[in-house]
DNA sequence: AATGGATTGTTACGTTTGCAACAAATATAC
DNA sequence: GTATATTTGTTGCAAACGTAACAATCCATT
């Protein structure tokens, strides 16, 4: 009988397990808001985010900051163009580099979306309880720290 | 000038944004434990570990403990099965259902992969120390409740 | 100033993904 | 008992993804 006789291994209590199923239901939840909102991906909005709070960066710094592949960076730059929610000037001096800001349509855009990020994170917040949301901060600070 | 005057929102202390960071990061280096052990996919490791734990189940039931998109099930079971990790045993009253277990090949694959598991959570401990680690499972654990 | 090495961003390509449609089997309603 | 709806698992397809190769540019060593 194959089984779970003595299961080595609780996925339920597996950290790795936990935190992709948290991340996950979170995330998802998250993008159905703005995807409904103006149709952003997931990589656009990320892109968008981090050029509305820095207001000027390059493709690889959106990169760094986000977390995300070059060539996601580079897809959703693109469609952010598209958009006129970005514009692109090469730098002077370094010409493989693009400085990329936000346009007026593009920032308005961003506030609004901001907007509901901090809705959002506020009735997580009051879902979970102020004690254990801030206790899960500091954990996940802690890990970002290691 | 376009910028981050006042920013409205602070991605690096934004929850899901965080959560996502954490989950990425250590699902990507387990991930690549596993991998290079036995070459198993993500969705193929969570199939087995499911089954690992419980021992015999449906691809609905895996789905719905892993979180998976049943069509990420289907090809993750058709994969062991092919490695002939599991077998499949149709339902002898209801015959759209399949009822899967591992071989006793794939027992032993799960039991080394497991403790892979282990060892990888003692070292994630140990690196963010106990309180922390204690602590960010404890916000987890609020997560999923609610 | 010239050759070799790095860096920035894009593109091509094969893989993975999820949605939708699907076949097969069962359950429900009339 | 037949028709309709629901459930289980698979497959076709188009979109999204990451690896690798790439062109363009800059830097370092000589």
């Amino acid at each position: 009988m194959a089984g779970a006789s003595d299961p080595l291994l609780s996925l339920e209590h597996f950290m790795p397990y936990r935190l992709n199923r948290a991340a996950e239901t979170v995330s998802r939840r998250f993008a159905a808001i703005y995807r409904r909102h103006s149709g952003l991906t997931r990589p656009e909005w990320r892109a968008l985010a981090t050029l509305g709070q820095y207001g000027c960066l390059t493709a690889t710094d959106i990169g760094r900051h986000s977390a995300m592949h070059k060539t996601k960076v580079s897809r959703a730059v693109q469609a952010l163009e598209d958009r006129r929610w970005l514009k692109r000037q090469t730098d002077s001096e370094d010409r493989r580099v693009e400085h990329l800001t936000l346009t007026a349509l593009g920032q308005k855009n961003y506030r609004a979306l901001a907007q509901l990020a901090l809705d959002f994170e506020r009735r997580l917040r009051e879902t979970l309880g102020p004690e254990l949301f801030d206790q899960l901060n500091a954990g996940l600070e802690a890990f970002e720290e290691a």
